[in-house]
DNA sequence: AATACTACTATACAAAAGTATAGTTAAATA
DNA sequence: TATTTAACTATACTTTTGTATAGTAGTATT
């Protein structure tokens, strides 16, 4: 019995396209990570300083999503050698670079609302 | 005593920015969106279609999705009138042009892989 | 010496998201 | 008439995500 295939052949690019749209949406995925983003797109360094910039936020939540995108290679966590230790985090190239993205998601979300909610 | 700002006023459009990034995102939120919607740029249009193109999704998710979706304006359900009924499911342009931000992703998503894990 | 600040960590809990499995309705087919 | 198919829905459960609250280590300030 022959396998009719009735779907064209995946490319390995597909492949690691897919992977790709992964890796942003998870730099991007949960309640803090824009803002913690935005905040140090802002110049906000420091533990505290974010913190008091975002509402709400609990040390607990900036601390692991600061984790998370550290390891993510989103932001940088600099121990300044200095009595007492000054930590400062700030975005890494990619982190810069992710504006992109948001530019591309703010034109498709307002244009998205104009085509629903204006229609 | 005198307010000083050490921020510069928040204009009404960057308000309106933040909220485009965020219908943008829960659009594209969550485990299965994505791939529901890559079924139906594929073409896939019915229940049992895209079910059975979408490895280990149960009925309850596509359900809960594709309802999701639809109150989002991504997607149309066509009730074709027909014995038995017909059920259709297919982008709306909202929903095709989402591909921009898709593509934006997967740029980002690459140059990140090479500057993270290339080096 | 007592208090306060920075940069967190620990524990317990609540809410949201997702899974597993079975069932329903209406029509079509054998 | 019995079985099958499409397009779901219902219930119970697990996992993940986020919240609330308190505490800690090291230093600095009063």
């Amino acid at each position: 019995m022959e396998v009719v295939r009735t779907y064209p052949k995946v490319k390995k690019c597909q492949v690691s396209y897919v992977l790709a749209v992964n890796d942003t949406l998870n730099v991007l995925s949960g309640k803090w990570k824009l803002p913690i983003i935005a905040s140090l797109f802002y110049g906000n360094k420091r533990f505290k300083d974010i913190q008091s910039n975002i509402d709400n936020i609990t040390p607990r939540m900036l601390s692991k999503e600061l984790k998370d995108l550290e390891m993510n290679g989103i932001v940088l966590r600099i121990v300044h050698d200095t009595r007492p230790v000054l930590i400062e985090y700030e975005l890494t190239e990619s982190g810069k670079t992710i504006t992109k993205v948001l530019d591309s998601m703010v034109e498709w979300g307002l244009k998205h609302r104009e085509l629903t909610i204006g229609s």
